[in-house]
DNA sequence: TTGTAAGCGTTATCAA
DNA sequence: TTGATAACGCTTACAA
């Protein structure tokens, strides 16, 4: 015996257990995957013994073994405030129908392709890319080279290669400025910061809600750059200062996205302006940073457990049949109406 | 043939490269890893036959088959903001130790151990938990179970266990302090939300710093529930309502938490109030949110970087030779200025 | 420089 | 209900 024998020494492996008892390899590995041909006195003391002796399964030996992997593959980036909220929520989607999640990172120097890579190696039986760095014709490459089932959770089309689930922006916006409008809102001012992937779609529903109630558009497109989410809020302050340089403000401003409705937020607060006695404000996302209570911003919820549940969803109903065509999946959104909203001219003491 | 042939049959392997060179499968290992004992000739064209056949190395027969793992085991939480930081780092570090990182997730509904029991049937060589919801003694515990060495990264002590990473938040509050107290400041307020697990460090490295610059500490201790980080903001609001109810203001107020600070901010920006020209505010971790340039939170940078660089160093020093006794790693901070510091009775422009 | 043989821990197939 | 045998794709040790 080794002097450093700190739980050293091999981990126990099934033949371990099967020794323990005196039966074979295979009674064993029926027990420990539920599978049907052991009496239950057999069952209790494999478990038992399997508990006792700490073990745990080799998912390596397993899925060399396996007929069907029973693990996805997941790619996120984890500098989003979103998407580690999808990835919460896929947990029990994905227990749900019985596969394992195996997580992959994409970062600033780990690109999409990289992370896809290492999970194919995994030989999971399906991949979930989150809010790729992609474009369409980077991920239908992707879908190309992968062996299996590929599923875009974020900004895409449907199309023929992958899968898509994304949220209902446009129509999330809609009913956002509905929401403004029946609070007595007239004067309900946009900003669009362009770079943003999602912005066109939330932007038509912007445009269609105020071409249906008959205002008067008021757009403050914002270019910039799209890096990493460090953009946004300048885009909501940049607009915010030339609101106020106007003769007057809007009595609402929308945007497509929490960070630049705090950044409008937080122009405004500095300048005087009350929010929302004097301005409504709203964001979109309901990111964490909306539901501070000191910020507590009316916003869109773009909800991350349906999210989670229809990519998984997605992914199982392609590995159960291969010849399904990649299909859409739009996720319902939800107003959340939290203190950056109220009717025009109302002071709350 | 099957006609539902898009690429489905099973990928390739060694042998099937072997078989298209005709040369034996040890060889075709030999040049993918990278070991000695293949001639140059060999090895281009192992490599465009891999390239070619779209070859992906099967990890789990190669883990079954290895001595010693490559494998790193990441448990970390994602919806907390710091954590994906930490994450996005440690690949990098763990690549330059030659290991790979496989990552597992603990949230509301899936804890801590549950995580780890996955990780372990990886056959990982090392286990890093970042930011454990479980206390000394569960940490304890899951050393003992686990056979490979476990690294704590948060707010744990040394001990004989596992080892800790943590940052050096008493000595980054004290410079802040320091940093206050050079632009002039002497009433310096502390909001502490106690129920914070770094909080008492923290706490500490205020009343050391007060001490020493003979201020009068002036400490705001606000009780309330760690539960998801919800709660941090709100401790500042109320901090933050209780100061605008004293006769006068304190020209700084420190807090040890991003999100406290922006609940201190908004109050008091709600108020009337400017920052920093009348008071300045202080955070502590530079949270994404401390960035938005709205905020512009002067605080105080727990490098995640480094953090993710001690913990793969911990681990694998510990995997190297598991005699070690585990050790302690605290991590520099930084401070970062930003615009919510100023001296005091500033008007800036 | 290349090939041979064995085996990692599991599951699948078949026979008892 | 249980057991024997083979095989998954790879690495290791050793022989040619």
């Amino acid at each position: 015996m080794r002097p450093d024998d700190t739980g050293r020494g091999r981990p126990p492996t099934m033949a371990d257990i099967a020794a323990h008892l005196g039966v074979s390899r295979q009674l064993v590995s029926l027990v420990l995957r539920d599978a049907p041909g052991a009496s239950d006195r057999t069952r209790r003391r494999v478990r038992q013994v399997a508990e006792q002796l700490g073990y745990s399964a080799h998912v390596g030996a397993r899925s060399l073994r396996r007929t069907r992997s029973t693990d996805l593959g997941v790619v996120f980036t984890p500098a989003h405030s979103t998407e580690p909220e999808i990835i919460e929520h896929i947990y029990p989607a994905a227990a749900a129908h019985g596969y394992d999640l195996i997580l992959s990172a994409q970062t600033a120097v780990r690109a999409t392709g990289q992370a896809v890579e290492e999970l194919l190696g995994h030989r999971c039986a399906g991949l979930i890319v989150i809010g790729s760095h992609l474009d369409h014709a980077g991920l239908r490459a992707l879908s190309r080279r992968s062996p299996v089932p590929v599923v875009d959770v974020g900004y895409g089309r449907r199309n023929a290669h992958y899968d898509v689930v994304r949220s209902a922006g446009d129509v999330g916006i809609a009913a956002m400025v509905g929401h403004l409008a029946g609070l007595g809102h007239r004067a309900i001012a946009y900003v669009d910061p362009v770079a943003m992937p999602a912005a066109a779609l939330r932007r038509r529903g912007y445009d269609r809600a105020v071409r249906r109630l008959g205002l008067a558009a008021d757009v403050h497109a914002v270019p910039g750059e799209y890096v990493k989410g460090d953009y946004f809020d300048e885009a909501g302050a940049t607009a915010g200062r030339t609101l106020l340089r106007r003769a007057s403000l809007p009595t609402a401003v929308v945007t497509p996205n929490d960070h630049t409705a705090v950044g409008v937020l937080q122009v405004l607060l500095r300048e005087g302006v009350r929010v929302p006695q004097d301005v409504s404000v709203t964001g979109f996302d309901d990111a964490p940073i909306a539901r501070l209570s000191s910020v507590d911003l009316t916003t869109v919820r773009q909800d991350p457990e349906l999210m989670g549940v229809a990519a998984v969803r997605a992914a199982v109903r392609r590995i159960g049949d291969a010849g399904l065509a990649p299909g859409e999946a739009v996720v319902p959104t939800a107003l959340v109406e939290r203190g950056s909203t109220a009717p025009p001219g109302s002071r709350r003491f």
